[in-house]
DNA sequence: CCAAAACATGAACAGTTGCTCATACGATAC
DNA sequence: GTATCGTATGAGCAACTGTTCATGTTTTGG
């Protein structure tokens, strides 16, 4: 069932069998792997940036691309990769598209993130 | 102030101004940077496997190592890079080192950033 | 002292990522 | 129709990331 060729430890830390029951109790690898792969999204400086403007309001590309003072196109690839992880939605309005945050626990992830982050500073 | 070559939308999409609300909402960006920092961390398959063993309990390295099945040395670059997030923390005793979660926010990330993945498989 | 166990770390290599450039697509205005 | 604006996308490249391998450090046991 198990295989791990790495062996334990020889003189356990003073967990006999907890090691087991950890085993036991994780989570589904696909979940573990989704879970990976959402905060990898997160986790880059433009990205989390672009989530911040949405934060406050829906926003088309080239107002994104103005508040961030970036290329066009590095936007809409971002935008893309936010999209694709299902993060941030569109709507077309004539010429444009309309970005927005989609789901609210993407708010809520950055707020407790900011807190980590700022308590980290004292 | 501002030094973004690339210009507005020149028939704005329906925001006249809240372009330049958002910019000045915009956190500082150092801030942003940190959260990024935090979310890219995070966003590793073997490093969320590994707080979620340590969600369950407080693990020495050997531990860890049998319960993802992974190198010794692949482990131990993961938790260093975990420790210098500071989302783990680490004690030593006797030969061992003990890591745990060093943050109640990153228990509360993981456990928002389930729901999120669940409900996207719905 | 020496050996072994538990852990850390540096180098190297494959795989990935984010930006830029060029270009293509879709909608509006004329 | 054509021109133009707003956006999307593919290719290419530099920078980064995670694993493995080899080795070093620290602690326990004899």
């Amino acid at each position: 069932m198990s295989g791990n060729d790495e062996g334990l430890c020889q003189q356990p830390c003073d967990h006999p069998d907890v090691v087991d029951t950890v085993r036991k109790a994780m989570p589904e690898e696909g979940q573990q792997q989704d879970l990976a792969q959402l905060f990898k999204v997160l986790g880059d400086h433009t990205r989390v940036r672009i989530l911040n403007a949405l934060y406050r309001s829906e926003l088309c590309v080239c107002d994104l691309t103005s508040i961030l003072g970036m290329n066009q196109s590095a936007i809409s690839h971002q935008l893309r990769v936010l999209r694709d992880a299902k993060i941030v939605r569109s709507r077309k309005q004539g010429k444009n598209v309309l970005y927005s945050l989609d789901d609210c626990h993407i708010a809520e992830l950055i707020r407790i993130g900011f807190e980590h982050v700022q308590e980290g500073k004292g």
